[in-house]
DNA sequence: GTCTATACAGAGATAGAC
DNA sequence: GTCTATCTCTGTATAGAC
């Protein structure tokens, strides 16, 4: 979708969406790329020739490469936010965050939203073949994930038993962190274990029995309490 | 082992002894910067450093980079070996696994081990920014996870009851699978989660909690359809 | 076997014409 | 705003003296 360059008249808002345009371009290529690639994979080079863009253009519109994964952190982040904007319990949270995995469905796990995983890779901090200690987009990643987070308690605590809150508040917590580990371990899991292939829904299905299980018991316990009352 | 000639006096198991020395010198600093800083992060150049050693001779007992990292896992994969010879029952392999992340008892979770499971980040597959896709190292790694796999699977079947496994002979699998996803999940957290330190202790204990209750849900099972015959 | 010097490639980033 | 040419730095790897 090129547009041919004109002198006068109304070129305003032409050339600013032609700017946005390109911008728009640049962060879909780099989202392709590191979703694949991941963040030092992804060459500067490559965007260029992904988006069509020359490299010149790439740096017109981000400072540097720090800065374009943090723009494409922040994109993701909002996509993330309006897919997740309803509640979620546990099954779903753990169906979409597993199952999701298979890449069956790019309604249910998008590609922002792999971003987003495989970012939590990169961050590793003792694991610098990701991103440096002291690298923006690192901070920026962590923001945000502490971000999601507490949007996940929240969502987690509105979806169990009232008496279980009531009596262990730090549980949707607790099955919090639980599910994320589950969610980011099979991450690992789907990508690096090529030989067995296997069936993630069932395993969502298991890692929520799981979960629910733990659930089953602090309500087991919320109660007996209470009859000893 | 290559050996140099000689032809006067007992340098011969010297320069051997030397030899050797050097060989374990490099892998010694390899395995210090790479649990540190990953696989792209630990440069040839650190290692010629760490170890005392100049890059040449580094070339001169590995042929490059890749064969120093495999011989580096293969080092590492023996002593995974000698650890878990003996029988290892869920929540042991829980408490090694999510316990040992804190890093406070180097008896308990030696920097071997350390490594292997940061060799889980750096073999994703569609993350290239640790190991290529055909590279020799993500081989010699997906190999031995793939045997680490099985023994897993092997002393997790022992520590069952008999009747689950008998019932249900892919039990074992599915427990492995998931106390591996656990382990795996609880390492990218421990490594990026900065603000957040949990309690690994605990964890590690609900972890165990919500294993063994996918247990006695089976074994629930198998002594139901006991009964009914 | 050990070491120094260096070749070579790839990646991030900039200059400056258009 | 867009593009080409190029600089610089870093990292892998090799050549060859000792």
């Amino acid at each position: 979708m090129k547009q041919g360059t004109r002198q006068d008249g109304d070129t305003r808002g032409t050339r600013q969406a032609r700017s946005d345009r390109s911008r728009e371009q640049i962060l879909g290529a780099a989202l392709d790329l590191a979703v694949v690639h991941g963040y030092q994979g992804t060459t500067m080079a490559a965007v260029s020739t992904a988006s069509g863009l020359p490299i010149g253009s790439v740096y017109w519109h981000f400072k540097n490469k720090e800065q374009l994964f943090v723009a494409l952190l922040e994109h993701c982040y909002e996509v993330w936010k309006e897919v997740h904007s309803g509640p979620e319990g546990l099954r779903r949270k753990l169906s979409r965050g597993i199952a999701g995995l298979s890449g069956a469905d790019p309604e249910q796990y998008t590609k922002e939203e792999a971003l987003l995983k495989a970012a939590a890779v990169w961050a590793l901090s003792r694991q610098l073949g990701g991103l440096a200690e002291d690298s923006e987009v690192r901070a920026a990643y962590l923001r945000m994930r502490a971000e999601m987070f507490r949007a996940d308690v929240r969502r987690i605590t509105e979806s169990l038993p009232a008496d279980v809150t009531r009596r262990f508040p730090e549980v949707a917590t607790k099955l919090t962190v639980m599910s994320l580990a589950l969610t980011d371990g099979f991450y690992v899991h789907a990508n690096s274990e090529v030989h067995l292939d296997l069936d993630f829904g069932e395993y969502a299905d298991l890692a929520a029995q799981a979960l629910e299980g733990l659930v089953a018991g602090f309500a087991r316990r919320a109660a007996e309490e209470e009859q000893q009352r």
